[in-house]
DNA sequence: TTGACACATTCCGATATCGGCATATGATGT
DNA sequence: ACATCATATGCCGATATCGGAATGTGTCAA
């Protein structure tokens, strides 16, 4: 077996810092590819493999105007990493890391 | 080029499924390294394998006792993360989304 | 219709992954 | 020292990625 698709969950996709790059330029509101293109500084076959992976998870949703095309981010897409996160949030909010630095003092670190 | 290393950062460690279901496995705190075999069903070396990624990105952290080693989830190497995420937190809390239904409603979906 | 523009898709080579199996390292106890 | 237990690491084949360059699809305007 190899790696999990790009494409099997949001998780995969948003691995790659360019897609995240994307979804934040996204975050604004629609842009079009071309707009993508210049503010990010890759090329349009790049941007539209990017988005047709992003497109796939649902992470973004698209709608043509004219000849363009504008795409935006699909929020509730990304929930299913929020929710996984959060349970872990305690662990560099609270007082835990302090804990964690006793038993790592007290103990020893490898 | 290809994908980028699964230890080149947090987003790409969390992308595999059972790197995150070890990193559930350690919410509650240490456990060992046959524990997390036996809970997850998977081979040791598959786990000492994921063990190692996370390890590398520091999602992990061990302690050595006896023959076992013990694992615990290292919080703040999360927060980028959880950083990231936050700014699109919005996308699916607020009515934004009955915005988002109108315009899909209003002009058409691909 | 023809041409220009906006975007999507395909083919390619290079790379790094994943699981399985075997083996190496390291600590414990006799 | 030696056998055993607990982990880590190495090698393997199969797979899916990524960027680049070329090409395909679809829309508008004259």
């Amino acid at each position: 077996m190899s790696r999990a698709a790009t494409t099997s969950d949001a998780f995969n996709a948003i691995a790659e810092s360019s897609r995240r790059d994307i979804l934040d330029a996204l975050a604004g509101g629609e842009v079009s590819v071309g707009d993508l293109v210049d503010r990010l500084h890759l090329t349009q076959p790049q941007v539209s493999k990017h988005l047709g992976v992003l497109r796939t998870v649902d992470l973004v949703r698209s709608r043509t105007v004219g000849r363009q095309r504008l795409y935006r981010v699909n929020g509730p897409a990304l929930k299913p990493v929020y929710e996984w996160l959060r349970p872990f949030e305690d662990l560099w909010n609270e007082r835990l890391d302090r804990l964690d630095d006793y038993l790592v003092e007290l103990h020893q670190e490898d």
